[in-house]
DNA sequence: CGGTTGTATTTTGCATGCAAAACGTCTTAG
DNA sequence: CTAAGACGTTTTGCATGCAAAATACAACCG
């Protein structure tokens, strides 16, 4: 099922404990490793064609993004999705957002601006569309443009760390029509705050808008586990 | 010169590589290692008495927190001290700390809050005392418990890893006489705020502690590299 | 028949080995 | 005397080996 290891041709200059990594990270938020199974060394070497060295710091890095569980003795296995703390994880990324939201209205340069905006006509076609999973590429490019305007390199880095948690419940989330146009909507006004760089208004409208995504993505959780 | 390692008993609980990396953090937030430096990884198996395996887990976990940069094929070396990036780490705690603030006004219990304020009557003495050492740890101390209080794990796990950082520089600089007094009253209101569950207040209390903070720290950083 | 203990197997944790890349040095040509 | 190149050494990156912990299983005892 999974797809073969693709060996071979490694232009040698990306570590592969980086590589391996990003293949981890991507399988466990994709959902292709389902949260609470084992991590078992011999056979993930097996599908990614890595050794146990490199392997086993990819999942130590998973770890500390929260990931992974570690069991001391017993391995590592994938993170289970907590409700709890993926609402702490909505908080803490939403103060983020809205600090970079503040920043940016500062920072941002109109080039910068003008493809939040080019990104955020592309949102509008997926979801003239219909097309939830291209809607959601998007709206995660926005958002992570949006605090990349922001020129502080170390909120960024702390954002997508907190996020590649955040997206694994996507996979199982569901948008309501209503709450998908709700969203559109919000991201209208974002968009018009940022680009009048109306600091004071965008750093709610952010803040607004995470709190309505906790709400849904907690709800979602609910049906999912309630199923 | 350097302390040898231990050696003999492991209460073998501890897995090696997280002893490890708090080893190597400890050494590289107290400046024992020095900024820029390199790590040579037989140097420090020796120095830490662990063999590469651990070391070099310990080695990448540290650069996800920035204590360290990995140069590919030519080892990691500590992370020089970059008053940019201080600066921006100190925006994030900032609005880190201030939804903390917000979170700890609603959700800490009085006997958190009473903690909070044996630790301040414990600064204080140390400030009265001139302790400059003792004072930064009860400060630490009081920062980490007000961000615990907030009931956020993951903002307090953050929040840890960012403070990481900035503690390298506590030891470079030498706060002035007259801005060690203007914080111990800043911490006067703080505690003050967060006895009164008065959020609105706490919260922009700690956002302006800390951009005192980042003023004084920065300053600090130019003082040490005029010198 | 259930529970427990002894044993084989698996799996992890750590150490070490091996090849390739980087680094330093010495030589030599200009 | 400088610069460039070749060679030897060091160091990293990854793979693999080995011992201990954990797990699974089975026989034995109650």
């Amino acid at each position: 099922m999974g797809s073969i290891a693709p060996l071979g041709l490694r232009r040698s200059r990306r570590p592969l404990h980086e590589e391996t990594v990003d293949q981890l990270r991507d399988l466990i938020v994709r959902g292709e490793l389902a949260p609470g199974s084992r991590l078992n060394e011999r056979v993930l070497t097996a599908r990614l064609g890595v050794s146990r060295t490199p392997l086993r710091e990819a999942i130590k890095l998973l770890a500390t993004e929260g990931l992974v569980d570690l069991l001391p003795n017993r391995g590592a296995v994938v993170a289970p999705i907590d409700p709890a703390r993926i609402a702490e994880t909505l908080a803490v990324m939403g103060a983020l957002e809205s600090l970079a939201g503040e920043l940016a209205c500062v920072q941002a340069s109109d080039e910068g601006i003008a493809e939040i905006r080019a990104l955020h006509y592309e949102m509008l076609a997926m979801h003239a569309r219909r097309d939830l999973d291209g809607y959601f590429r998007y709206n995660q490019a926005i958002h992570l443009k949006i605090v990349e305007a922001s020129g502080n390199a170390v909120l960024a880095q702390t954002y997508r760390q907190l996020n590649a948690n955040v997206r694994r419940v996507r996979y199982m989330a569901n948008l309501s029509p209503e709450r998908w146009d709700a969203a559109v909507q919000e991201h209208e006004a974002i968009l018009a705050a940022l680009s009048a760089r109306d600091a004071a208004r965008l750093k709610r409208l952010l803040r607004d808008h995470l709190s309505a995504k906790l709400a849904t993505v907690l709800e979602a959780i609910g049906q999912k586990q309630a199923a």
